[in-house]
RNA sequence: GGUCUCGUAGUUCAGUUGGAUAGAACGCAGGUUUCCUAAACCUGAUGUCGCAGGUUCGAGUCCUGCCGAGACCGCCA
């Protein structure tokens, strides 16, 4: 729709001598009286023309040249908007074009070929994943299947350290439970790792390698270190897997010393000025920014988190990627900025860095907060999450609200009535139109993609195929603000739409046959269209139900 | 003390780069099925859009201040 009359809009504003660049904002209008999609335009150029808006409106209407076959009418309201009602016939024409995609309906490609990184759950090997790390993931791979949907190139990327000091605490908390469990006393590290799993993997120690790590040595401890990266990456995927997440790259934090890009990046930062020596430490100059100046070499020559992330987004950017997207929990927002600064002192192109921050979740179980934590041993993990709803439920809920509002996720509520879940009610629909088209098929009706379409008049049918030719836009907003909720949201007005229609209209026992292929279409369109955005939040597209 | 996010119905949340009479789900009260999936549909009640100013033709949306909730502010990541 928006597409159609933008050309036509654009026309009619030269005519009028607007100016070329003027806003042309279309958007549906919140009441159906009025009309199908409108405009502000003339509000918006009243000042510039100084002009009363509904006289720019009317001459607007004027230039506006229109194809009666295609809209019913246009009409000007209020202060000054500017209302345009499509025919049937219009409507009938582009679900026409929306049949032809097929399973590639929904994709544009304004993007193509963008190169685009996201990059997203990068949790380090030291545990199963938690929760939290839920919605992490299911906003980045959304959005990364949404990008891709709109054209982008997109690699999938997990970013991991497997040498830090989280890491050595795995180690050490692994070999003070192994020397426990082969009876010896030991003191468990103060700020160890205090989960169950930890038994395991130095069970799986014992079983694999016996007692031969028994001695406290520096070897020892790093051995641990190894076996444990193993064991919770084995683990970490099969999460994953079970949410269907794929990442392209693996990239290891280690490589960036490898390649002496820590070094050239230190090197680089001093070259630009930006860098000072104070207290053996190494610091970075972000105060002409208005932030504090940051440490990124301590006095032990070792560099903080800030070196090897200014270092990593350098090299994301050298490998050519042309949009960065780190999908990262709020407890990294301070980061961010100092980063990019750095990104940008470095001649990098800092825009091109795309965080996408969400707030974090709480679990309410009873009426009250849940507290999950890694170290406090008492920790539901992802895995027990997706076992307990299943993957398309964890999947949605996460991602169902705005990634930047605080996300309650009510346990009682998700395990109790998970037949009035949201993510049902998409699914559903998708299962009743399949089990329609069984149905018609065992009648002996075959889909007839040549029928006409006029028969579908009805106010259901045109709201149905409105919604349905929406999809695009759905995907483009949800592309622009990196959000997967406006999907969610889109495909529930759909799942409205198409449940109040199949209320209201026999199908197979339509009264004329016309009638009814020309439903059949319009199911046939319907189910295209949840399925590819089922498919875009990574969700089930059940055939039954 | 500083930075960031949030505050909309009893609850959880939408509200499209500022637009017309602020919506949905859950819950609550009632109704719809001899008929293609009732995991559905329909009807009803519910609001100081945190508070106060400002910007303008117009503010839930933008700006300022205040209040409240959360995250962060380290030579941890």
């Amino acid at each position: 729709m928006k597409s159609y009359i933008e050309p036509l809009l654009r026309n009619a504003l030269a005519q009028i001598s607007a100016p070329d660049d003027t806003e042309i904002i279309l958007e549906r209008p919140k009441q159906a009286d009025h009309g199908d999609l409108s405009t502000s335009v003339a509000l918006g150029l009243a000042r510039h023309l100084k002009k009363a808006p509904r006289l720019i409106a009317e001459e607007l209407v004027a230039a506006l040249a229109v194809d009666k076959s295609d809209v019913s009418g246009v009409e000007i309201a209020g202060p000054g908007f500017i209302n345009f009602r499509f025919t049937p016939a219009f409507f009938q024409g582009r679900l026409n074009a929306v049949q032809q995609k097929a399973e590639e309906y929904g994709r544009t490609n304004n993007e193509d070929g963008i190169k685009t990184n996201v990059e997203y759950v990068s949790a380090n090997p030291t545990g199963p994943l938690h929760p939290g790390h839920g919605r992490n993931a299911a906003l980045g791979d959304t959005i990364a299947n949404i990008l891709n949907w709109v054209g982008h190139d997109v690699t999938r990327e997990y970013y991991f350290n497997n040498a830090g000091n989280q890491m050595r605490n795995l180690a050490k908390s692994i070999h003070a439970r192994y020397l426990e469990l082969l009876g010896h006393d030991v003191e468990f590290p103060e700020d160890g790792y205090r989960g169950e799993y930890i038994y395991e993997i130095a069970r799986d120690v014992i079983e694999n390698e016996g007692e031969k790590y028994v001695e406290v040595t520096d070897e020892n401890i790093d051995a641990m270190r190894g076996f444990g990266e193993q064991w919770n990456f084995a683990l970490i995927k099969k999460t994953m897997e079970a949410l269907g997440i794929h990442h392209d790259t693996f990239f290891n934090e280690t490589t960036l010393y490898e390649e002496g890009k820590i070094e050239q990046t230190i090197t680089r930062l001093a070259e630009v000025g930006r860098t000072y020596n104070k207290d053996g430490a190494l610091y970075l100059k972000l105060e002409d920014l208005g932030r504090d100046d940051r440490v990124i070499v301590k006095s032990s020559g070792e560099p903080t988190y800030r070196l090897p992330d200014i270092a990593y987004h350098m090299e994301k950017l050298e490998r050519g990627f042309e949009k960065i997207i780190d999908v990262l929990g709020a407890d990294h927002i301070d980061a961010v900025p100092d980063v990019t600064a750095a990104v940008g002192m470095l001649g990098g192109e800092a825009s091109n860095i795309v965080p996408v921050i969400h707030q974090m979740v709480s679990f309410v179980e009873g009426g009250e907060q849940v507290k999950f934590s890694k170290r406090s041993g008492k920790a539901i993990t992802l895995d027990e999450l997706i076992e307990d709803f299943g993957a398309d439920v964890v999947r949605f809920f996460f991602i169902m609200r705005g990634a930047n509002t605080h996300l309650e996720f009510d346990l009682d509520l998700a395990r109790e009535q998970s037949d009035k879940n949201p993510v049902f009610y998409l699914q559903y629909a998708h299962a009743r139109i399949s089990g329609v088209l069984r149905h018609a098929e065992s009648e002996g009706i075959a889909l007839n993609m040549g029928a006409s379409l006029e028969p579908l008049q009805a106010d259901e049918e045109i709201t149905l195929i409105k919604q349905i030719l929406e999809f695009p836009e759905a995907l483009e907003r949800a592309a622009r603000d990196l959000e997967p909720q406006i999907i969610a949201e889109y495909l529930r007005e759909l799942a409205v739409a198409f449940h109040k229609f199949y209320h209201e209209h026999r199908i197979v026992g339509a009264n004329t046959d016309a009638e009814r292929d020309a439903r059949l279409r319009l199911l046939a369109a319907s189910k295209t269209t949840f399925a590819n955005g089922l498919m875009v939040l990574g969700v089930d597209v059940p055939e039954r139900m």
